[in-house]
DNA sequence: AGGATGGGTGGATGATTGTCAAACAATCCC
DNA sequence: GGGATTGTTTGACAATCATCCACCCATCCT
């Protein structure tokens, strides 16, 4: 565990509004949202997301506006990177948006 | 009053999510947001509101992108257009997310 | 070592977007 | 009617963006 690493990402108190507003105002990285918002850590792997037809760089750099949004974290271990959500972080930043945000992605 | 009439915008059902949050990821918009969050109508002209740098054909354009989103309404009367905050839709459609979106902007 | 695996990088491209400017339209006022 | 007010529309332009492709890099496995 000694190389785990995480990707580079903007602080928590540097997470800003209209930045994460603009992350999410697309469809795919609304559909990963809403895949990571399970709490578990995921592969870079869109397939089963619904998300097939896209090619691997361009989940690629989805990913990286979703991380540099501050909106999730990227692990490094070996070979694979595992995503999950900035939950803590979010919550302590903007109280509530992460989870009325998914409550209306729900609906 | 006979003359009043409101410009397009889509039914509250058909308020789309991620629309609304491409619409908000903007930092002129989130300002428009900001100023309409008051619940009264306000002219199109910006000048009071930090935004005396930009064209009102640029205004124009963000007001419409904000109504077309299904986050204001615009109210025609004679020369003037009244754009107010569609709370009350908005609140029908995703409850809660307004006042989350707008306490997280006044942090 | 060599191949397979999981992803990222850089370029190219077409679409979308934010902005301004100039012209236009409708209304109000003198 | 004529001018001033309030916004919209259209066109132009640069910037951003989503996507694909080809290639590269590191790691794992045999």
């Amino acid at each position: 565990m000694t190389d785990t690493e995480r990707l580079p990402q903007p602080a928590t108190a540097d997470i800003d509004l209209v930045t994460v507003l603009h992350a999410l105002g697309d469809p795919v990285r609304m559909t990963l949202l809403r895949s990571y918002a399970d709490g578990a850590e995921h592969s870079c792997d869109p397939r089963g997301l619904g998300l097939d037809h896209l090619h691997k760089s361009t989940v690629s750099h989805h990913l990286r506006v979703l991380r540099e949004a501050g909106v999730t974290t990227t692990r490094v271990a070996g070979r694979n990177r595992f995503v999950s959500l900035r939950r803590t972080d979010l919550d302590a930043r903007f109280p509530g948006l992460l989870d009325t945000l998914l409550a209306a992605a729900a609906s």
